[in-house]
RNA sequence: GCGAGGAUGGCGGAAUUGGCAGACGCGCCAGACUUAGGAUCUGGUGGGGAAACCCAUGGGGGUUCAAAUCCCCCUCCUCGCACCA
């Protein structure tokens, strides 16, 4: 056998080099022609891809590659999500520009991703740091900003007293800081928000409607973390004083049985009241320990419900009940006011309170054929039933009188229906250099005013001094922060935060259609064109913030009249992750696998064979080194098969068996890979190449092998591409069409039938393809092995399944 | 606690609609070629049994001619949410 050897060294680089010559990946709009828009997730550019990374791209690219041999125009772009606190960090550690050390990165992972053959179209590439890039978000926010859909708030950050910085949450868990482990503290601060809870009741109801084509766990998380709740707003007075309280429930039926009030520890009432009753020593006890409970055991429950009375006292406006005040730990300042109405009867946080503290409980709701004695109650009745001592309720059963007593209340001006949201308004200030700066100047006499269109980007300053202390590094770039306002023309500062780097990575697919676009964030035409993300494809990790953020922007943009698209993505999958023994590779544990490393020693084809082949790409993945090597000799084994047919080929002519293999293969490999699921279709390609390698290869016809070069095409691309070449022809394999199937020719003229006794195999029998029911009974029940199982008994039933089995009841 | 998903050989996994459980691969065993094999090729490989056969898809029950697949109960694992009023 005379035989090349395979060397993916030599094959791959040339291969990628002859793509990027040749802009193989390049595309443009063709209306009329059919536009698949595949996406992965924007990665992070911190040094070197993982295999994660690799099996993100890998899965895109074959499905990438799959659609353009299917005649579609396939838009699939690589960027870069290139702001954030690593770059920082590496500047403060090791004195590097963020803007260098990103780049270096950068270009380094941009070579990766080369040596790994995918189908990137790099024309459009780009950072979010670069310019031309946060321009057009600046001017989003800016025309948000006009519409106070951007707005600033008090509200409190982490800070590291001995470090002197701000920290974001994943930097201070467990409520120590992440570099010095000293105490975090909550400070308040002025901060930008977004009012995406003016889109929570869209945003949920497209879950429903418009996200046909996402994972049904992503859907429900994003449900969930919206959080609709209905019920009802109550104003309760409180005693000598003007203002009131109020309060949300989803109970208004049991409003009757209110006998006290929990407030949250930081709510703004809860210091006042206290000191002027003199209570503030037992409030300070409460708020020491509470603001002590770290997230962990706020998670487990572990801690106990307890609270301090404020001394003041507010009405119930429905009873007239005077209603003790009480602080307490439970209650969580952001969600709904902040302010519960305790109704200890019905509500089982509020009965364990109340025995503690010995409140009063009242009974207003009846179950049914059951009395409840609020002296020897030991839990709360939190079902429904009829009212009791409820006034002109009584009587009603309770679902019925959440909406009476709801109504009533807006008629009385006391309250009335409404909805809550978990959702809240995005916090998008960083007190951080690395991000794009916050268009806004801050004018003595006209208060925050945004930069014009006309003087974006605000560019972010080179020389900043990288200490790592103080809050944001921007305030102390003079010639950054004065500037004159916008409107007046007087002295101005600038805003000296940064946006959060969600909002980049929450419009870039956007951008992707019309990457060098200069007169706006996007040409309107182009996104028409490309737009929705056919098939986006990441980590689990992004189901609620990425994933919702983005369709936030994209409604926003469509308000802001930029785009016509109500959601950016209309099929999502969600790839499991990448584990080496039993654990997520990672430095600290020492289980990384290098991909340049496997590039280097087995070539890209090897490695995008095993990651594909080891696991359907939903679910997690075990990284096997054996594994990779049972991928390497199958590349190695079509190389042989290939290599030899190329060079000792007699013109063979198709045998009915080889016309029924090529076939059957077609039509396995084409509907796992619509379905995406690559472990399959390899293997179908496997058992295909198992048939050929038992053959004589001189009468393998040519219509054979190349088909399957053109199956291996969108797993294996550089090898597909020489081999092409080697069988003689000419052009790329991009260029040629996905394999047909006939059906016709995959059924064979002979069949097998399982013949079961009592359900249990016993025999088979091979008989002519269509052969009638009754006839292929007939022949089970003459099987001498049918006749040994029955013994002698008879037939009761016969089931006969045409074309696969016979079933004899006895 | 609530919600979602899962449990199939020594391992990764397959079984699209209820119809031959274990495709394909890894590993292992045997053989061929070989100075050599951690290369390559051939064959074997769920468990028990000499065999006929029997047992087997986390455990228990059920529906059905037929269940990995459908229903009920239980165990364990993973993920998400969580004092949300």
């Amino acid at each position: 056998m005379s035989e090349r050897a395979y060397n993916p060294q030599e094959i791959e680089p040339r291969w990628q080099k002859r793509w990027e010559d040749e802009h193989a990946f390049k595309v443009e709009p063709a209306p009329g022609i059919k536009k698949y828009y595949l996406l992965e997730m924007l990665p992070y550019p911190s040094g070197r891809i993982h295999m994660g990374h690799v099996r993100n791209y890998t899965i895109g690219d074959v499905a990438a590659r799959y659609k353009m041999m299917n005649g579609f125009k396939v838009l699939h772009p690589m960027g870069w999500d290139a702001f954030g606190m690593p770059a920082e960090n590496a500047a403060i550690k090791h004195k590097l520009h963020p803007a260098k050390w990103t780049y270096d990165n950068i270009a380094y992972m941009r070579g990766q991703l080369k040596r790994l053959g995918c189908s990137y179209d790099w024309e459009r590439e780009f950072a979010t740091c670069d310019q031309t890039y946060y321009k057009w978000e600046q001017l989003i926010f800016t025309k948000m900003f006009e519409r106070g859909w951007a707005y600033k708030k008090t509200s409190t950050v982490n800070w590291c007293p001995s470090c002197n910085t701000v920290l974001a949450n994943e930097q201070a868990e467990g409520g120590v800081c992440w570099r010095c482990d000293s105490a975090v503290e909550l400070r308040s601060m002025s901060q930008w928000y977004l009012r995406i809870t003016d889109y929570a009741e869209e945003l949920l109801r497209d879950v429903d409607e418009k996200l046909t084509g996402w994972p049904d766990r992503v859907r429900i998380m994003q449900r969930e973390w919206i959080g609709k709740s209905s019920g009802a707003f109550v104003d309760f007075e409180i005693e000598g004083r003007a203002d009131k309280i109020r309060i949300f429930t989803t109970r208004p039926d049991t409003l009757f049985g209110a006998t006290f009030m929990s407030l949250a520890w930081e709510h703004p009432l809860v210091e006042e009241l206290s000191r002027s009753h003199g209570r503030e020593n037992e409030l300070k006890e409460l708020v020491a320990r509470a603001s002590r409970i770290d997230h962990q055991s706020r998670l487990a429950g572990t801690y106990e419900k307890e609270g301090a009375f404020t001394g003041a006292h507010c009405i119930n406006p429905v009873t007239g009940w005077r209603m003790p005040i009480y602080a307490a730990n439970f209650v969580v300042m952001d969600y709904g006011t902040g302010a519960v109405m305790a109704v200890p009867a019905h509500d089982q946080r509020d009965f364990e309170f109340a025995k503690k503290y010995g409140l009063e409980l009242k009974v207003v709701i009846e179950p049914d054929g059951e009395r409840l004695d609020p002296s020897t109650m030991t839990a709360a009745w939190e079902g429904p039933g009829t009212l009791a001592e409820s006034g002109q309720f009584t009587g009603m059963r309770s679902d019925a009188a959440m909406k009476a007593i709801a109504d009533y209340l807006k008629d009385k001006g006391l309250g009335g229906p409404t909805v809550t949201y978990r959702l809240k308004d995005w916090c998008i200030s960083r007190q951080r250099y690395w991000g794009a700066p916050i268009p806004i100047i801050y004018c003595d006499s006209c208060g925050p005013v945004a930069v014009p269109e006309n003087d974006l980007p605000v560019i972010l300053p080179h020389d900043v001094e990288f200490t790592g202390e103080g809050a944001s590094p921007l305030a102390k770039v003079s010639s950054f922060v004065n500037a004159p306002c916008p409107k007046c023309g007087g002295k101005g500062q600038r805003e000296t935060d940064t946006m959060d780097t969600f909002i980049e990575s929450s419009w870039y697919m956007f951008r992707y259609s019309s990457p060098k676009y200069d007169k706006g964030p996007v040409d309107k035409s182009s996104v028409s064109y490309w737009l929705p993300v056919d098939q986006y494809i990441g980590g689990i990790e992004h189901a609620v913030g990425h994933l919702i953020y983005c369709r936030y922007f994209t409604k926003v943009m469509r308000d802001l009249g930029l785009i016509d698209l109500d959601e950016p993505v209309a099929n999502l999958m969600t790839q499991g992750m990448v584990y080496k023994d039993g654990a997520k590779m990672s430095k600290s544990k020492g289980n990384v696998v290098d991909p340049d490393d496997m590039i280097a020693k087995y070539g890209a084809d090897a490695i995008r064979v095993f990651i594909l082949f080891a696991s359907p790409p939903e679910k997690d993945l075990e990284w096997s080194d054996q594994g990779l090597e049972g991928a390497s000799r199958f590349v190695w084994r079509l190389w042989r098969l290939i290599d030899s047919w190329c060079e000792d080929h007699g013109g063979g002519v198709a045998s009915d068996e080889i016309a029924r293999w090529k076939h059957r293969t077609i039509k396995r490999v084409t509907e796992d890979v619509e379905r995406y699921h690559f472990n399959t279709a390899i293997a179908g390609i496997m058992e295909y190449v198992n048939f050929l390698q038992g053959l004589d290869l001189k009468s393998v016809p040519a219509d054979a092998i190349e088909t399957l070069i053109l199956l291996i095409s969108p797993f294996t691309p550089h090898l597909a591409e020489e081999l092409w070449r080697r069988a003689g022809r000419k052009q790329s394999v991009l260029s040629e069409s996905w394999p047909v199937y006939d059906e016709g020719k995959i059924a064979s003229s002979m069949q097998t039938i399982v013949i079961q006794v009592g359900g249990k195999l016993r025999d088979k029998i091979e008989v002519p393809t269509g052969m009638s029911d009754e006839e292929v009974k007939a022949k089970a029940l003459a099987s001498s092995k049918v006749a040994a199982a029955m013994a002698g008994k008879a037939a009761r039933k016969v089931i006969v399944v045409s074309g696969k089995l016979v079933n004899i009841v006895v």
